[in-house]
DNA sequence: GTTGACCCTAGAGTTAACTATAGGGTTTAT
DNA sequence: ATAAACCCTATAGTTAACTCTAGGGTCAAC
């Protein structure tokens, strides 16, 4: 598949997968004589992963740190793998769980604010954040 | 608290409290008479919200928006602020599903690949993302 | 065989989110 | 009362992540 056809199936633009190559994030497969890129369904998959990991506040930096981390079925390089998915997997459960609290922020202002008899001055996000306190006031 | 005081409390640079103040993110609670800047518990509150929503990715301008969320207790703009959270409700979700997805794939790089006895190609997080295929395979 | 839709490189421009600089007032400790 | 450590505004510069432009090849279709 062509660049373009990439760029459809995925509507992240020609440009950017020309500057994702540049910045050795997104490589094609090989060239056509003529020098046109050649991407596959890896590339695709990989493009995929890249847009995800960016919504959840990935760097390119980060992101290609993710996509480079492997095991080489050697003990040598096994152990680095490891530290650095598992640093990856702390920076993760800390966004789930900010994302999990906010979650609950908004579904506390939804549910408790909208109909409740609590003053307005009480239903903002902050608030809602601030925990169990004033759950029951009435 | 004066702006190098908040600045301290939160590792956020004084230049970068004037620049949200300017983007209308984070406005001090007064003024001194010679002009200072005044901050409170609240405004600290609220800065490290904005931190926490930046980890995650969401834009400042996106922040902006959680940040003034909030139910008036009239039913006209209520609705609106319901669906508004809503929306940011079903982004969240979006994101959790996402990092849950990484988080196991990361989980499996470590422990599967790891000392198993696949070979060392199949070891990368695109792999490990691509669901239960190859899972019991030796 | 030429037209239109594609592709290429190299480099300049843009946007969001800071970060730094210049030039100058204020506060606090000595 | 003066020096160091703060604060102010206005504006310019930087970095990451694109986005666009100029100038030019390639390819399928008519």
């Amino acid at each position: 598949m062509k660049i373009g056809e990439l760029s459809k199936q995925t509507g992240v633009q020609v440009e950017t997968l020309r500057y994702y190559e540049k910045q050795g994030l997104l490589e094609p497969v090989s060239r056509t004589a003529s020098g046109y890129r050649k991407y596959n369904k890896e590339s695709l998959k990989q493009l995929l992963f890249i847009q995800k990991a960016k919504t959840v506040g990935f760097s390119l930096k980060e992101i290609t740190e993710l996509l480079t981390l492997r095991v080489e079925r050697d003990q040598h390089s096994c152990k680095d793998v490891k530290d650095i998915a598992e640093q990856k997997i702390t920076q993760i459960n800390h966004k789930i769980n900010e994302l999990n609290k906010m979650r609950q922020a908004l579904h506390k202002i939804t549910v408790a604010c909208c109909g409740g008899l609590e003053p307005a001055t009480s239903c903002t996000i902050l608030n809602a954040l601030d925990g169990e306190n004033k759950e029951e006031m009435e």
